[in-house]
DNA sequence: AATTTGACGACCG
DNA sequence: TCGGTCGCCAAAT
């Protein structure tokens, strides 16, 4: 793990859109290089001079362990929940795509 | 060098 | 939806 892979994670987490949200693994995808768990890892170590409220989990769970900080952010943005968690059909960073899923509660 | 540990993810029952 | 299993990948023991 070396500087520019986190230089690289946490610009691609500055780039998701507020009232969106992005999964560990769409970053590392983004990102090119590394994978879910290595997000987690820098996110976990560098991620508090970014939006990390914006990075969930694939199953649209916020962060493990600050859920609740993590709440009050997406709810200001206006994030779509489900229960407890984000509705990702709706919320998740669209990368250009068209055909994606509709909203229906 | 081997094993355990994570801000994870896909699958299955 | 809820848990459990397995795969993943790099770092820390």
């Amino acid at each position: 793990m070396d500087e520019q892979f986190v230089e690289d994670v946490l610009s691609a987490v500055e780039r998701i859109p507020p009232g969106q949200v992005a999964s560990y693994g769409d970053v590392a995808e983004l990102v090119g290089r590394g994978g879910p768990r290595q997000v987690g890892q820098v996110m976990s170590r560098h991620g508090g001079a970014v939006a990390w409220w914006r990075v969930v989990r694939a199953d649209g769970r916020p962060v493990r362990g600050l859920e609740g900080e993590a709440w009050e952010k997406l709810s200001a943005e206006g994030v779509p929940k489900r229960g407890d968690r984000v509705d990702m059909a709706v919320a998740r960073m669209r990368g250009g795509g068209f055909g994606e899923a509709r909203y229906e509660p």
